[in-house]
DNA sequence: AAAGTGTACTATTTGAAATAGTGCAGTTAG
DNA sequence: CTAACTGCACTATTTCAAATAGTACACTTT
């Protein structure tokens, strides 16, 4: 299930939306199903109906998910293409970091190893490493 | 100089902070050199002096710069030992992106790739690219 | 018809960020 | 010494995003 922090620096409705977008790439949440109820979720988390809205508002716009008014929202049956697309605009954020660390003196092979590091752990459990694994 | 985006969604006091400590990382202020006054820098940038106290209690805090009342605010001797081991707890975040990234399906090689092409890029100007280069 | 759905409002509260202003202790230059 | 500068510590106020609270409406499902 979600995992919502209010202590968190991160506003709520913005982990809303990461923990619903994490749960649609893990196969937990299937294109094409229904999501929870906005006032469903709301008592499940404990939160306002209305920041659950906000959070839905901004997934429709995203086109992640799709709302039927009477109905209920259901999960896009593109939303894994539009959740691709949009991780690989990270890469920005990856080339950003990249450039401060260099600033820093930190050798690029730091870097690299870091990101091998995480290919090579396990997709669920990312603590456990394993033994050897094949490319891409 | 420091440049100042009020506009930006980064607080101002961030980005005095983040545009001091880059500029002591490519060497515009060095170590043991004195830095523009809290009402000095308040002048130039046309922001508050209080701003100006935030950011540098700050940087006092992380250890970058030492004030001395009355005198005025020096980078410290060190400055650059501590921006680089706070460069490499970055690492970390570089990490979370990979994972996020590994997740949406994005190629190893897409981001090593990237980290390549930006230590592969000039020093100064990022957009230059440099023909051959060493590793490091 | 009744219950549940998304949606659209307005009002209020909370907290961070920023501004504004004053005062104090220490250092420096004249 | 003194005047001007420095960092520093306050308090008060403003501004804005985030979140809460509550209501109402149109639609779909059962």
């Amino acid at each position: 299930m979600l995992l919502i922090d209010k202590m968190s620096s991160k506003p709520v409705y913005e982990q809303i939306i990461d923990g619903i977008e994490r749960n649609i790439l893990l196969g937990v949440y299937l294109p094409g199903s229904v999501l929870p109820s906005l006032r469903e979720l709301s008592v499940m988390l404990s939160i306002n109906p209305n920041t659950i809205q906000k959070s839905y508002g901004e997934l429709t716009r995203r086109g992640v998910i799709c709302p039927s008014p009477g109905s209920g929202c259901y999960v896009a049956y593109n939303a894994l293409d539009i959740l691709k697309a949009r991780a690989a605009e990270k890469l920005s954020e990856i080339r950003s970091l990249t450039v401060e660390l260099r600033m820093a003196g930190i050798p690029k092979g730091d870097i690299l190893a870091t990101v091998a590091e995480v290919y090579a752990s396990d997709p669920i459990n990312p603590n456990i490493k394993k033994d050897g694994g094949n490319e891409s």
